[in-house]
DNA sequence: TTAGGGTTAG
């Protein structure tokens, strides 16, 4: 209800139609406007109605109701000529809402003008042009607008911001970010929780997880979502076990998760790969009576798959009610990094016929389900499929996907050719995987080539450099190698230490190689000794081609005996019943002189084991592996 | 006019 001229008036609908009603009615009627979302989709075309009702009564609440109606640009467009044309452009509360509607529907031209025309501007005015930039991803024009603000004198707020440093970090711009952080603490914003929410967000994702703690624990009024952005900072940054330690603290402290914050656990549950942990957040969804939705059932099956367990995956799989291409692509990619690329094949089909278009990633997915199982002619079947049936054109990732697989299988003219021929720019990825196949095929000539063009994109990723000098090692030129681990140096980089975890009644230990910090050591060296002389009656050889050292064979074989997965398996040898099922995770990939050897404990001591690596699981059984030595 | 959510790869 508004008043005008000492005359009340009440907009309510009526007969589906927004009407004024009489004083007398607005006098006897609750003092409401119609605001809800829903109330609003019932109204009719707001352009009808401003031009149907009494054309000099222009109240602005009338023309922002209006507006909040308007479904498309084309129409805030109408209701703009119109509200310019009673002259309600004067109003600044009209105008921020005109403004705010232009950058919701994405038409920051149109808002760019009319902020641009603005006689006047106000906090609100600010902070909603340089969201909406930020939003549709221009951070130039976000920054350039935010920079006026400054230069204007006005002052940024809370609402601004957050809304800068959004920007900040959907481009990793870490220079800016500590920026934006310097303005909003001379601004005595420093103890807004949306201002920090935001940075805490924006550090994490530029990958210095330090600052973002930091910031954090510095919060002094902390609600829900800033648990959660943290626990999903620290989850993405590969700390996993704190942030599920942290989900422990916030329920302490007694803020209550909602199903954000769920996703965000069980995204960490994922990253981490803990069964046990995993079976925990699920019941603890069951007994708080979280109410399942299609992410976070996604995310649910892709935690299951992570923690090594299919066949729960595919149970949530199976029960939702609602599937888009999203979980299916999550299902899919689960048969694939589990090898059972047949699996995956077959889901491509039922997917179809339940009406889900598929995407890039599906067949990025597809792709490598069919590299990690061996598939090629499948693979290059996904691969025309997608070009020709559903008009995706190839990105780089389904060029890596495709070099993996032809490479994987030997097939380096294949993967060249399709080099040669691809429209995409070349990445290290891409790169990579290339390497990957010259270490497994031992092609050192197309691997020092393959490495000169990784070494020119100046590769940051140590694992590149790590895989040449495996070559070279592999060769015997243990000069090259050598130069290769200065130039690692010079580059200041070094080799990501391998890590192998395993769950034992609630806790996870981390082994790495060599380890002597487990409080048991003595009695894992020992077993893993009587272990080796039982394997090798059986004919297990270590390969001694997997170190990368330049020492006598026999010590290489010392080196090779302690890796962290060996440690890590002889604990939960010697810890767990006979028969029960080991499961491990590493952080790099497995060595082969360890996957040889996990074949010949499964078949030795009669244990299932199940690994995960950090491009796959391995199913060891019986002597096999799931992987079928192609991985 | 503000903040947090799922799939690939790395």
């Amino acid at each position: 209800m508004f008043k005008r001229k000492g005359r009340c008036f009440l907009l309510a609908p009526d007969n589906g139609k927004l009407r004024f009603h009489s004083t007398s009615l607005a006098r006897s009627a609750p003092e409401t406007l119609p605001h809800s979302r829903d109330h609003r989709a019932t109204l009719l075309d707001p352009c009808t109605r401003l031009q149907s009702e009494d054309a000099n009564f222009f109240a602005p609440k009338f023309c922002v109701l209006s507006l909040l109606s308007c479904k498309g640009v084309s129409t805030i467009r109408q209701v703009h000529t119109l509200i310019a044309v009673t002259g309600m452009l004067h109003n600044l509360y009209v105008v921020n809402k005109l403004l705010y509607m232009y950058s919701y529907h994405g038409a920051l031209k149109d808002a760019y003008a009319l902020f641009g025309a603005m006689t006047e501007r106000d906090p609100v005015s600010w902070s909603v042009m340089v969201g909406g930039f930020a939003k549709v991803g221009d951070s130039s024009r976000c920054y350039g607008t935010f920079r006026e603000l400054i230069r204007s004198g006005a002052q940024p707020d809370n609402y601004t911001m957050p809304m800068v440093t959004r920007a900040c970090r959907d481009t990793s711009d870490l220079q800016m970010g500590r920026v934006v952080q310097s303005v909003a603490w001379k601004n005595g914003l420093s103890l807004d929780r949306f201002v920090c929410g935001a940075l805490v967000e924006m550090y994490a994702r530029c990958g210095v997880i330090e600052d973002a703690r930091q910031l954090f624990a510095e919060m002094p009024d902390k609600d829900l979502v800033t648990w959660t952005v943290m626990i999903g900072a620290l989850a993405e940054s590969g700390d996993a076990d704190e942030s599920l330690d942290l989900f422990d603290r916030m329920r302490r402290e007694g803020i209550v998760p909602d199903k954000v914050a769920m996703v965000n656990v069980v995204h960490a549950c994922a990253k981490f790969g803990a069964l046990h942990k995993a079976r925990e957040v699920h019941n603890y969804i069951r007994m708080r009576s979280i109410t399942l939705n299609v992410v976070l059932e996604t995310a649910m099956i892709d935690m299951y798959a992570k923690c090594g367990c299919l066949g729960s995956a595919r149970e949530i799989f199976e029960t939702m009610k609602e599937k888009n291409v999203i979980s299916w692509s999550a299902m899919i990619a689960a048969y694939g990094y589990h090898g059972q690329g047949r699996k995956a094949l077959d889901l491509f089909p039922m997917m179809l016929s339940s009406g889900i278009l598929p995407n890039k990633i599906t067949f990025v997915s597809l792709l490598y389900a069919c590299s990690h199982a061996g598939l090629v002619e499948d693979g290059l079947r996904v691969f025309s499929l997608m070009q020709n049936d559903y008009g995706v054109e190839p990105d780089v990732q389904h060029y890596t996907s495709m070099v993996d697989l032809l490479g994987r299988a030997g097939r380096f003219d294949e993967a060249l050719k399709l080099m040669d021929h691809m429209r995409v720019e070349k990445d290290q990825g891409l790169w990579g995987a290339l390497l990957g196949a010259c270490r497994k095929h031992r092609n050192v000539d197309l691997a020092e080539r393959t490495a000169k063009s990784l070494l020119e994109l100046k590769s940051n990723n140590p694992g590149h450099y790590v895989l040449l000098s495996n070559i070279y090692a592999n060769a015997g030129r243990w000069e090259d190698m050598a130069n290769i681990r200065d130039l690692m140096t010079k580059r200041r980089l070094k080799k990501v230490p391998g890590w192998t975890w395993i769950e034992m009644a609630n806790k996870v230990y981390r082994f790495a190689v060599g380890d002597n910090n487990h409080p048991r050591s003595e009695e894992i060296y020992l077993f893993l000794k009587n272990l080796f002389e039982k394997l090798e009656l059986a004919g297990y050889v270590p390969d001694t081609d997997f170190v990368l050292h330049d020492v006598d064979e026999e010590g290489k074989v010392g080196i090779l005996s302690t890796h962290s997965e060996k440690l890590a398996i002889a604990f939960g040898l010697l810890a767990t019943p006979e028969g029960t099922c080991i499961r491990i995770s590493k952080n790099l990939r497995v060595c082969g002189d360890c996957h040889t050897f996990i074949k010949f404990v499964s078949a030795v001591t009669k244990r299932a084991i199940v690994v995960r690596d950090a491009n796959r699981f391995h199913h060891f059984k019986e002597g096999a592996c799931s992987c079928g030595d192609y991985w």
